[in-house]
DNA sequence: CTGAAAGCGCTAACAT
DNA sequence: ATGTTAGCGCTTTCAG
């Protein structure tokens, strides 16, 4: 009925209760005959080490906190099912934070270290300094995952952002586009800046200014009505990049259905992430992808690194190619 | 730079560990000096208490496990984000799992345990009977999401599906449609089973036999087979149910790209969940919803009842209604 | 290699 | 109302 304990164990086994934790330790001394006898009786009994227990004397809660904001955009979900898989294959599992805003940052970084957690994996939100200083002594990891900070001192996991924009601004310009338009993301955010500024750059570099320029703050609404601006008057952009996928999925609603524009003839539409969606027929759109696995594998391997949390930070930027789908038109020549 | 203990703080405070103890335990008696003197303290060093520390004693760990199996599907997501933050109102965070099949549900449930859980949600999948006499034993309240077994005995929160299928039943029959076809989900789960149960009773008292079935498994890429199979013939079905939104937006990329069929026109097309995505005009998909919030604050419910790991399992459905969008006609008369 | 003993940070009697 | 004491279940010295 109640829980059983390693004392359990070592009653039924007849050795003392530290033999029974030594076999449950990898890595501790015991005799083959030892273990046998413990596993057999911990096996009768159904026994199984309690983490918290343990966490109290070793330091390690196994537990990873996880901090998103909003999972609509569906590159998130992915992300938290990718991390939390290859969590598990270590022995360590993602306690989950939504956060709202960032004005309850403080407060939700308090409450996760309530729990002792082993690391950090800020997926959405940024963080104040006071914080990074309380996780720095208490010698936690924080990794930020798909942004990062120039001030602050912390790892981070992003996609080459700025080499993306590159791309997406090459493929437009080898595909003969003159009126090109960029649709922002969230202006904070260090997605947002670098995919412009690699976008802008090279556009410029071809001579290229940019037709148009609307923000979408990587949100639904904000997109409709930033699309609607932007076709609003008599010559409209003829090429689209939007700062991620999201945006491209609200932005294709309003320009096929309700503008009756065709996709790429009348406008090419390019997008940020690859994520599910994008490879549907219904959306079939031309995108950058961010390496979903091994950015978390990267983000995982910061976490682990011994030293990370004394470490120097270190900005680990992963390359994404660009996926053609049929949102835009080939390349001419 | 270590960690700051409840012994520190009495220290500092010049009183004993317990008192300090006692000020951040709500419900002990404590006089205001006495909080006053050690909030003061506590906050001068930043102490909060250990919450692994204090679950070895209480038994609560203010975590709650969480098996979800796939995220692709939107309606997970944000249940995860819902759950998420309303548990975090109560002072509880979720421990994520994510267990790819059936098959190591054990295994699963037994990492759970070893956490020490306050809780379990699933939803996603299901449980062998001998994890539910360990969770029954170990006092652990389980809670089904989105499915409920009736052999065994969980508590179960699903939306009430029967009934959402006989209202889409009942709108194909107002519009006057004749050729009428469903598309199953996974076909071990309540929510597939109950679904098409109430299309079909209904379709059957009004004279009605299903002209086609397809099944989709909830599944991407077999929507897509199902969905070519369904118009493969000279007729092809007027209005079809899909057993959720998921497959519905596969099946609308072959039916209208690739058949080139217009929606509602030529063909009818309801859903099931009312994800996001559904209200999106690129979509814009007839569909019964699932009141996402309120199924959650039942789950929450069902878990913190005082004695709901013992008592008899509850199943509770939640009505939702059938919302109209552009991917139905009007019913007639 | 094994057992005895100490103690991780905390709460909950038990005293006063 | 406060301090003292005894553990929660576990790992990790320390002896042998």
């Amino acid at each position: 009925m109640a829980i059983v304990t390693s004392q359990d164990v070592a009653k039924l086994a007849g050795v003392s209760q530290s033999a029974v934790s030594r076999v449950f330790t990898p890595g501790a001394s015991v005799s083959k005959k030892m273990a046998d006898k413990v596993r057999l009786a911990a096996d009768e009994l159904g026994y199984r080490p309690n983490i918290l227990a343990r966490s109290l004397i070793t330091g390690n809660s196994r537990i990873i906190g996880v901090v998103v904001s909003y999972l609509n955009n569906q590159f998130y979900p992915e992300i938290l099912e990718i991390l939390s898989a290859e969590l598990r294959k270590s022995g360590y599992h993602p306690l989950m934070f939504m956060a709202s805003d960032n004005d309850d940052m403080d407060e939700v970084m308090a409450e996760i270290l309530d729990y002792q957690v082993d690391g950090v994996v800020l997926a959405s939100v940024s963080m104040s300094s006071a914080l990074a200083d309380r996780c720095k002594a208490a010698g936690i990891p924080v990794v930020l995952f798909n942004r990062y900070l120039e001030k602050d001192n912390f790892h981070a996991v992003t996609a080459n952002n700025y080499q993306g924009g590159c791309k997406v601004a090459e493929l437009f310009i080898a595909a003969g586009h003159k009126r090109i338009a960029y649709v922002a993301g969230w202006e904070e955010t260090s997605t947002q800046r670098d995919r412009e500024k690699g976008f802008v750059d090279t556009l410029k570099k071809a001579g290229i200014e940019l037709f148009d320029r609307q923000v979408g703050n990587y949100n639904y609404e904000e997109t409709l009505l930033a699309t609607r601006n932007m076709f609003a008057n008599e010559t409209h952009p003829d090429a689209v990049f939007f700062a991620n996928d999201h945006m491209a999925f609200a932005a294709m609603g309003v320009i096929e259905k309700e503008l009756g524009f065709r996709v790429p003839d009348d406008v090419a539409m390019v997008g940020f992430d690859d994520v599910p969606l994008a490879s549907w027929p219904i959306f079939n759109l031309t995108t950058v992808r961010q390496p979903a696995k091994r950015m978390v594998a990267e983000a995982i391997r910061l976490l682990f690194d011994a030293n990370s949390a004394s470490a120097q930070p270190i900005h680990i930027e992963v390359d994404g190619p660009l996926i053609l789908r049929n949102s835009t038109k080939e390349p001419q020549g």
